[in-house]
DNA sequence: AAAACTGTAACAAATTTTATTACAATAAAT
DNA sequence: ATTTATTGTAATAAAATTTGTTACAGTTTT
């Protein structure tokens, strides 16, 4: 979000991954790691070469904070099974799959609400 | 859920954290970490000394599957800001408040959701 | 040709999560 | 009473994940 607020302020300029950096204050391959995500999920758009740098793929009206939401996520968001419980407890067999059930009603309940405002919305946020 | 699941089908019986943690299939001491702050939060009961173990503190009907996601997350569950964004940027000075504020919309959606169900409706699902 | 960028890989450091060991305190069973 | 099984918690260690860094080839403008 942070990325995009920025890029959605930016008027057209092509911000690059220092600048962006120096905003977060992070290191800036870190930004072009994220940038390149949110490049193959359809929301920026960058150059390479002198003058490069990134730019929104499409106006922030248009795209929703579930849209980053959806891009930026890694698997399962509210909790992530990192172990292996027991098949042989009826609980342990099937628990997995019965949380992924909740979590996935969860989500999209989540979804649902972020649907309802944009980056533009967000940005406009900010003085 | 997994553990307060192992409670609602325990019908009363002491579940010991040894049995619990052999159905997660990590460690006792874990497990006993966990029930520790279920117990924090009027979920469970436990007792000490031979035949210890835990219950749950109420019927299954009674406890919300919100009321374990407010019990069990730790701060923010969506993004947890672990930088400090620099504040000579109009961005970065309020990002963190901004999204704040969009985490904590986005939450109570999910709550809200997390509302419609309780522990025994999630437990009765298992064979 | 030089300068200013991106893209990406390889590696290192820091942080967080998970596991383990240890043991005092407690309560039931014998 | 003593033994046994259990919780509660601290201290420490190991593993996994996240974040940062360095390096450099490729790209595009000047």
């Amino acid at each position: 979000m942070h990325i995009l607020t920025l890029l959605a302020k930016a008027n057209g300029e092509w911000l690059t991954s220092d600048f962006i950096a120096g905003s977060i204050n992070i290191n800036p391959v870190l930004v072009r790691k994220e940038i390149s995500n949110l490049r193959n999920n359809g929301l920026v758009i960058s150059r390479e070469g002198k003058n490069g740098g990134s730019l929104l793929a499409k106006p922030a009206q248009q795209i929703r904070v579930s849209d980053v939401f959806l891009a930026t996520r890694q698997g399962a968001f509210l909790g992530t099974a990192r172990n292996t419980p027991n098949p042989d407890c009826p609980v342990g067999k099937q628990i997995n799959q019965q949380l992924d059930n909740l979590y996935e009603e969860a989500e999209n309940a989540l979804i649902q609400k972020l649907g309802d405002s944009t980056l533009d919305d967000f940005s406009q946020r900010f003085d």
